[in-house]
DNA sequence: ATTTTATATCGCAAATATACGATGAATTGT
DNA sequence: ACAATTCATCGTATATTTGCGATATAAAAT
C-alpha cells in the first residue's frame, strides 16, 4: 500500500468514509441499536446481548466512541454508554451530498443501466 | 477469527453494516460522487479523477457494483457505470431505524454523558 | 492483420481489521 | 485488607482490505 494516499481525497469524502467505516460491522450497528433502544445510558448488558468475548465488545465501543457517535463515562464499577444524536445525524445528513444530486441526475442512456 | 460470526446477528444489521462497508473508503465515495454528478452514464474519466491507479479503481467500482449502488454494462470498448438510486436510497433509508428511535431515547442522567 | 485503446482480472505484498485469552486497573462488598 | 465485579488494554493469531504491476480481453482504428 502507498504511504498515506488519503490526502489526494477531499476531507468531506474520508469523513463520510470514516463514519462508514465505524458502522461497517454488524456488532457496532447491533451495539447502537441496544444504545438507542434505551432512553437512558446502559451500564453493562451490551457485552451479553452480543455473540461476542466481552475483550471484542470493548474494542468494538472503543471505535464508535473513537469518532464519536458515542459517549461514555466511567461511573464507579461500570461504564457508561449512550448515543452522541447530535454528532449521529450531522453524519447522516452529508448522505444529502447525494440526495441532492439524484434529482439531477440520472442515466437517459437506452443502452447501459 | 472465527469462523463467520455473522450467523449470530440479524439480517438488517449485517445489511447496513455491509452497505456502510462498501461505501467506507474515500475512494468510493468519491466514485459515487463523480457518478452523481452526470446526467448520464460515464464511460470513462473516473480513473483520471481519482490519485489511484486504474487497476485499483476498476476494482472499488466492482466493490459498488456486488452490493447493487452502481450499475455498468460494457459497450463496446468502454464501459458504462451510472448510480442504482433505487438502491442507493433504500440503504439510506435505513438509517430511518436509529432515526425512529432517537425522539424517545435520550440520555436522562447527569452524571454521565 | 496488426496496433491501439479501454477496462477487467490475476497475483502478490503490505496494511488493517477482527477476535479473544490473559492481564491490569479501579471499585464495591464483606 | 481481601475477594469479587466490571470494564479496558495488551499481545497475538488469523482474516480481510487495499494497491498496483503485469497480463488478459475485447473492440476500434489503422
Amino acid at each position: 500500500m502507498a504511504i498515506n494516499r488519503k490526502m489526494d481525497f477531499q476531507a468531506d469524502e474520508i469523513a463520510l468514509a470514516d463514519f462508514a467505516k465505524a458502522i461497517s460491522h454488524p456488532a457496532r450497528i447491533a451495539i447502537l441499536k441496544i444504545l438507542a433502544q434505551h432512553k437512558s445510558c446502559i451500564c453493562g448488558e451490551i457485552v451479553e446481548g452480543l455473540p461476542l468475548a466481552q475483550a471484542t465488545v470493548s474494542q468494538h465501543l472503543k471505535e464508535l466512541k473513537a469518532i464519536g457517535l458515542i459517549k461514555g463515562t466511567i461511573e464507579g464499577k461500570t461504564s457508561c454508554y449512550c448515543i452522541d444524536w447530535g454528532v449521529f445525524n450531522q453524519f447522516v445528513a452529508h448522505f444529502g451530498i447525494f440526495a441532492d444530486l439524484s434529482k439531477n441526475a440520472s442515466c437517459q442512456s437506452q443502452s447501459c443501466c
